[in-house]
RNA sequence: GGCGCUAUAGCCAAGUGGUAAGGCGUGGGUCUGCAACACCCUGAUCCCCAGUUCAAAUCUGGGUGGCGCCU
């Protein structure tokens, strides 16, 4: 362990779980400022789908790589670290203390982690034709091709996720090299600092997903459904068109579905959603979990929250 | 009160004599440039009782529940 590595601290944890508090309440005990480490809050509007602090909730902390990106740019992982990197830098050459805070498990890994990407950018020509190779001879067959290409990360890749298969041969074929390789070195050069994860997650998987609910129901009341219907007649969007809480309003909007069924069916996207980035999370044993429901006031929660912190020397 | 229909996993739902499809949800998991993505794994002895048969979720009778109609 390096003695002077400059301590970052992250908060993480699924959706709706409280981080965004969290985050401010540490940021204000620790003269901190916030990195967001999220997918969705990086584009400029969609403020109530992607739940934006609000300024009141910024508490006057300074929230970085967050409302910046207008939504018809494709953003990546890649993206993210370099910028948070730099932000990072930026916050401890002023003296704050970075706290980054967010759901995207693989924004946070990637950087804490200090993973360096590949140089493939990406060429979408080379993808689209490997798409229609799919299509036309079928995703065996071009799974084969990655077999043959490089048999370490077929074996790791389903034949089924044609999304990774064709991401690994493109990087084989921009690059030259192996994609296993290349996923190996990314992880060579050790990180620049010491971290600690605080983790939020509820006991009772009930009270995480009432919450999700709930919050749900109070975006609709904040005019989620006025966003969506703004969103969807305005331009296509990229990354941003993944989000949950506008497709989902689609059928809705074109008559085929009622409003309540496609609120109930955000709600539920927004479960599945919580409960992949619990897996995410939960295979990394160095957070330290924080539970939610033990919890009746949220001061208590910054209270154990700091108990943990104490023992990395933080406070 | 009478007549008809129906009863399969949390929900939807195939199967009409040979030993329970599928979808959704749930739970678990994977993840190195779209990650709020993509993908993988996951469950039942078929309402109850009796009978027919080598063999019944599948046929018969009765019971119970639901749906519809009639007086």
């Amino acid at each position: 362990m390096m003695q002077n590595k400059p301590k970052v601290l992250a908060v993480c944890g699924p959706t709706a779980s409280g981080k965004t508090w969290l985050g401010v309440e540490l940021a204000r005990l620790l003269d901190g400022e916030i990195i967001s480490a999220d997918s969705m809050q990086i584009y400029k509007g969609m403020d109530i789908a992607s739940a934006k602090p609000s300024e009141e909730e910024k508490k006057g902390i300074p929230h970085h790589l967050m409302d910046f990106l207008d939504r018809d740019v494709t953003f990546s992982a890649a993206d993210y670290v370099v910028l948070a990197h730099e932000k990072i830098r930026d916050i401890l050459s002023r003296g704050k203390f970075p706290i980054i805070v967010g759901g995207t498990g693989l924004y946070i890994d990637s950087l804490l982690n200090n993973i360096t990407f590949s140089e493939s950018k990406g060429d979408e020509e080379y993808r689209r034709s490997l798409y229609d190779y799919a299509e036309k001879n079928g995703k065996e067959a071009l799974y084969k091709r990655l077999v043959d290409a490089d048999p370490e990360a077929a074996e790791q890749i389903h034949i089924n996720n044609l999304v990774r298969v064709v991401r690994a041969l493109e990087v084989i074929h921009e690059t030259g090299r192996k994609f296993s390789e290349l996923k190996e070195e990314s992880r060579r050069v050790e990180s620049p600092y010491d971290s600690v994860i605080i983790g939020l997650n509820a006991v009772d998987r009930g009270v995480l997903y009432d919450r999700i609910n709930r919050r749900v129901d109070e975006m609709v009341e904040n005019g989620l459904v006025e966003e969506a219907r703004q969103l969807w007649q305005s331009s296509p969007m990229k990354t941003a068109a993944n989000a949950i809480g506008y497709k989902e309003l689609i059928p809705y909007f074109e008559n085929k579905a009622s409003l309540v069924e496609c609120i109930d069916k955000i709600k539920q996207e927004t479960r599945r959603y919580a409960k992949r980035q619990l897996t995410w999370f939960r295979r990394n044993d160095s957070i330290e979990w924080l539970m939610i429901d033990d919890f009746s006031e949220k001061c208590e929660i910054l209270e154990k929250c700091k108990k943990s912190i104490a023992k990395y020397g933080i406070i």
